[in-house]
DNA sequence: AACTTTCTACCGAACGGTCGGTCTGATAGT
DNA sequence: ACTATCAGACCGACCGTTCGGTAGAAAGTT
């Protein structure tokens, strides 16, 4: 196995259980023990548990933000374009179960600067949705209303799906995803 | 200070203590400084620290859950109903903030019968609204769809709030549970 | 009234254990 | 020689928890 390899699987380790038990209950002797290393030869990858932790929480959020930037900026009506930004984001989240649970549970376990980092990401996101709403609500395509209040709504229902949605359950993906982005449009409808 | 009020402001710094840095990251000498006792004299009025934690979600969920109940039993168009049921929920996440924020972020530090409860209770929430809700579809009030991924939507969009409200902030708690209110309806009705 | 005992609330120190992290020294493959 | 890992002892810090003790008030006894 190359050192390319061990460094993948050990995030992959740290991720699945800092899910499970939180990253302050999680051990360096667990992560060890789930990539079958002894825990002294973890630290020849790793400076330490923490920057293990903040490596997690690099580049999570970069290919859903592009996804949802190019369906906020792309052609359409702006219910359409808000369908396909709920699509996305509740995708996005569904297809990285694991990563969803560490980033909003163990936020307050980063250091000061990674924490700045989340909060940008976060307000990046729900600026995006904001933007589309505000616009189909000039062309009279939405209610008026508090856009902001009507972003925090979408980005709660859509987040939340990671509590509840089982893989290998009764729905797929997509069959959430779309039923969302149908709720998302109709939220805004008069 | 008598007994009673010390164990209320146990409870009370414990509640603070562990929304702010989670119920592993708290130590009892948190704790014990915040009431201003030694770490060995808290023992005197707790037994354990898990038994502190689970003492913390009993009866969190009561309150809401009569309301909740009465609410959806009551008179009144099933659109107006939900309404109510969402207002009250909204109402409840936005007056227990801190309760609610260890309720959902410290379910896993509980014992297994604790957690079980806890469990119970989510899924008594969201019967209620199932119930409603189906009710609703039945009379032609709401349009068709799957009536628990209804329920699940509009509790990720309730619960979320206490992700992102803040007292004294722009908007009073009354004024998003009303918006949350006509939303929720709004995206059930065609 | 004087005394002894009991009870409550708390203190200070210590215990056993775990944690993140380091060190050493050996070893096997390249 | 260099890289990656083993094997395990070890460190200092901190953790939850326990223990023995004590000041002071309350209650009981003489």
């Amino acid at each position: 196995m190359t050192a390319a390899q061990r460094e993948t699987a050990i995030r992959a380790a740290a991720l699945r259980i800092f899910r499970r038990k939180g990253y302050h209950a999680a051990s360096m002797q667990d992560i060890a023990d789930a990539v079958g290393l002894y825990k002294a030869s973890l630290y020849y990858y790793v400076d330490s548990k923490e920057e293990l932790l903040v490596r997690l929480f690099e580049g999570r959020t970069e290919k859903v933000l592009a996804e949802i930037d190019a369906a906020a900026s792309g052609p359409g009506t702006s219910r359409e374009r808000l369908g396909a930004m709920v699509r996305a984001y509740v995708l996005g989240v569904l297809r990285n179960l694991d990563s969803v649970h560490v980033y909003l549970r163990e936020e307050h376990s980063l250091p000061p600067l990674a924490l700045q980092q989340v909060h940008r990401e976060q307000q990046a996101m729900r600026s995006h949705f904001e933007r589309v709403i505000v616009e189909g609500t000039r062309r009279g395509e939405f209610v008026a209303g508090d856009p902001k209040l009507a972003a925090l709504a979408l980005l709660g229902m859509c987040t939340w799906v990671h509590r509840w949605y089982r893989p290998r359950g009764r729905l797929g993906e997509s069959a959430v995803a779309d039923d969302f982005a149908g709720r998302a449009i109709r939220m805004l409808t008069a």
